[in-house]
DNA sequence: CGCTGTGAATTATTTCACAGCA
DNA sequence: TGCTGTGAAATAATTCACAGCG
């Protein structure tokens, strides 16, 4: 058994990573190269403190009285969130919001390509998105196999969703990113992230739901300082 | 003086009520009336102690020894995530991922409703995207003013975003669905949420090289190089 | 008896605040 | 001097575990 040594980085601090590599691309394009923990967090929309604290799992990279070296954070990020390698992912479901997903600048970005494309709809199949063939779903384990992708995006309407991720899982995939509305169970050794935009709306309209209930019975109290969210994302993995 | 009972409820909590409403949602759908915390938490993919916290910052809505009322905790958990009610909601930004969205069920349910599409594009302005003929984004504080929208779905590229929210705030939007590749920020009155595909992508990533290096030092044998057989594990230096 | 609702314990995350180094 | 890195404290979120009611 290895020793429960390694070091255990927050799920919370993770979900912060890409923020941080953003704006730090951000400071690079811009010519900078250094930033204090003061300045990065703002343009993170963090604390300081907290800053300091996540990067600090990682190590040393800043100079105490001076701040961080801005090239230096960026490769470090970018490594640890898999930057420097090229991840094939497979998409499943190229319906609209599938077909937006795949020409989507953001996840064709440099560390991201989309090796293969697979949806059921005999309309779909065969028709080129983003340069790609799409393929008929009955080929998706072959495709995995061939590509090796361990990263999917399920983008299929939300009764073939579990369907689906089932056979991604068993044919090897081990990270889903679920854009169907609905949600899925997969084994532990799998992670799953949700995004599902009825749900994000709904969120927001607790809140405004909220700020109508607030703004009535405030006569004494100053306004619920209804803090804003910043960076949701909503996670679920399967627990036994 | 109204008490100290205002419960504020976590926003950890909030986040998954819609969640919720979805699976209570399948089980009406089902035919179920009665549902107990542990098989609500199951299909929820929570904690059944949980389930039963979020709940109860509701009030007490199951009986003891019995569960759930399935179609009584719908429209509780309904009302309370801003259901009963058609809010409007503008969108600025119709390019692939806006069109997508904009025609996308998930956002038509029920309780939302578009009611003014905006771009800057000339070669899309004009044009119809479900049912809704897309604005100049120049008659944006009009749109606002007249169909009184609270909630903007912001879908523009990154470099127009931030100008786009303080437009919209200024114009009396209190809540932002933003998913501009880049990050907002808003007063603290806005509650912004923001969902970012590529952020998802590299939080799985750094998943996926983890899993790497765990399982490199658990049984010494490298696994499956990635695709592109470079250096996929230059991302171990992160031991403190 | 079975299941909810919840105080208490536990765990996770954030913030404070300051020692220590460049 | 100024800013990082981090113990210690504070806060938030989750889980335990069981009293209490239908």
């Amino acid at each position: 058994m290895t020793g429960p040594d390694e070091q255990q980085i927050p799920e919370a601090t993770i979900a912060r990573l890409p923020g941080y590599l953003r704006v730090l691309n951000d400071f690079q394009a811009a010519g900078v190269t250094r930033v204090s923990s003061t300045d990065l967090a703002e343009a993170a929309g963090v604390q300081p403190a907290l800053l300091r604290r996540d990067l600090s799992y990682f190590g040393s990279y800043g100079t105490r009285g001076v701040g961080y070296e801005v090239p230096l954070l960026v490769r470090e990020i970018g490594l640890t969130t898999g930057g420097g390698t090229v991840w094939p992912v497979i998409m499943i479901g190229v319906g609209n919001l599938g077909r937006a997903l795949a020409t989507h600048g953001g996840l064709l970005q440099q560390d991201f390509k989309i090796v293969a494309l697979v949806d059921v709809d005999p309309a779909v199949v065969g028709s080129t998105v983003g340069r790609r063939v799409v393929q008929h779903v009955d080929r998706l384990e072959e495709l995995v196999a061939q590509y090796q992708p361990r990263i999917a995006i399920v983008a299929t309407p939300a009764h073939a969703a579990q369907a689906t991720c089932d056979r991604l899982v068993d044919a090897g995939i081990t990270s889903i990113l679920n854009f169907a509305p609905t949600g899925v169970v997969a084994p532990a050794h799998v992670t799953v992230r949700a995004v599902d935009l009825s749900q994000e709306l709904r969120i927001l309209a607790f809140h405004e739901a909220r700020r109508v209930v607030a703004s009535e019975s405030a006569t004494a109290q100053p306004v619920q300082p209804v803090q804003s969210a910043q960076s949701a994302q909503s996670a679920q993995e399967y627990v036994p």
